[in-house]
DNA sequence: GCAAAAGTGTTGTCCTTACACCCATGC
DNA sequence: GCATGGGTGTAAGGACAACACTTTTGC
């Protein structure tokens, strides 16, 4: 564990490259990490988010934050708020921005660093345990606590360029899924319509993806086959894999 | 300006839910940033880097970097740097990622937001004040201070990536330039070989080119045109421009 | 049998690639 | 006059966009 710098400080020789010396001089900062939670639902992106529990925004929605630890990295701290909100531990996570602005937060200084995640709002060991954390459809949320509305905005625009680069969409999607529903994901991701046999046929070619022999249930019209997303094939091509275009 | 937290934290009232008081409660942590200058000279991609002057590095080579004042955002932190150690503000400069692992400098904790930054090596107003600050190929960089050359890498990816979103190449030009030294930024950040039709095509049909009625000097062969860069256009065109692809 | 969405191929257009010869300059 | 790189067009192939009809299921 780091000491607060004044305890440290005064049993250093003085020494002008001493680097603990001159790391004391810096004025630190308190740090958070700020989890931008994407799931989909309804044919709609979906984003986590509660209430902020602070009285200058009250009933205000806020992102899934806390404070970085004592010798802990922001990757570390990402995913210990995102465990610890939803359970789930083995998800996508990205570090997408650090956002510094001396008044973003009424209590003084704090920096915060953003990171996005996508994730089934159906997978069984999703758990919300408080109460007021709730799905909130991406384009009705306004409005939103601290520099907040800004994130999620810039973390939009991040996802838009990000599903073009890699198929990520496919963890915001069960395990099984239908073309129908992958391609609710880009077009509701992107806000465009999408051709279904060009949509089609361009996810075949790829190889991503593997056939099971089931079909949907409970549709009320004629069911669609389900696939799953070939892990092992998409390391293996994606050195070469430049992207996917609509 | 915000107040140091201890000075304002007596005047409030108790309350659990109180700003400044949670602000309070967090680890603060010594913020720096880290600027990655890249240039192109000679047919390569240059970076610009200085001799480390702590004593755990001696001789190592070092990113640009200082603390974080207390109350600067990091883009003005970076953009500090970069203006104190080349004399040039008008200049690309866009934050890349933060780097946090606790050991990752010898004083203590110590996270660092890393920018890049492209600009015009003979650029006039290009000022190297300090005599250990130099230009290095980036492939020749190697066994640089701190996690250094993991953030140079990294770097190095955004920017291969970067600029095949966005024209960013004449950032790294003089305003005038021929389209072989163009092509020749390319084909050293890329590490490709491209055809030199095909390449001329392309960027003749983008429409950002400039056709000045002037020609190369001081060359040993048939001197080329000089083109300046059209920010209106691109400005104008950039709503609908997809990429620039090799 | 009707509503609703699944599944499926072909064609034209555009973009990308590959490729070779003459030209202007310095020496 | 020769070495060096500048400047230019065309043809073939591949990717993308547009488009309609039949099938399966629930009700």
């Amino acid at each position: 564990m780091i000491e607060p710098n004044h305890v440290i400080a005064n049993n250093i020789a003085m020494d002008n490259n001493d680097a603990q010396e001159l790391v004391n001089s810096y004025t630190p900062v308190p740090l958070t990490v700020d989890c931008v939670i994407f799931g989909f639902n309804q044919n709609s992106l979906m984003v986590l988010l509660i209430k902020s529990d602070l009285k200058e925004y009250q009933d205000k929605l806020s992102l899934l934050g806390d404070k970085v630890h004592a010798n802990e990295d922001l990757d570390s701290a990402a995913l210990r708020v995102l465990k610890q909100r939803t359970g789930m531990s083995d998800v996508f996570l990205e570090q997408v921005h650090t956002f510094s602005k001396p008044d973003r937060h009424p209590g003084g200084r704090v920096v915060t660093t953003v990171y996005a995640s996508l994730l089934n709002t159906k997978h069984h060991s999703l758990l919300l345990h408080d109460n007021e954390l709730k799905w909130h459809t991406v384009n009705q949320v306004n409005d939103m606590a601290f520099d907040h509305q800004l994130i999620l905005e810039v973390c939009i625009k991040w996802l838009q360029k990000r599903i073009q680069e890699q198929p990520l969409a496919f963890n915001l999607l069960p395990v099984k899924f239908s073309l129908r529903q992958l391609q609710n994901v880009y077009e509701a991701i992107l806000n465009v319509k999408l051709d279904r046999r060009n949509f089609r046929k361009k996810f075949a070619s790829m190889g991503f993806l593997n056939d099971t022999d089931e079909m949907e249930t409970e549709v009320t019209h004629r069911p669609g086959k389900l696939y799953t997303f070939d892990f092992i094939q998409y390391q293996q091509k994606k050195k070469n894999f430049m992207g996917i275009d609509f």
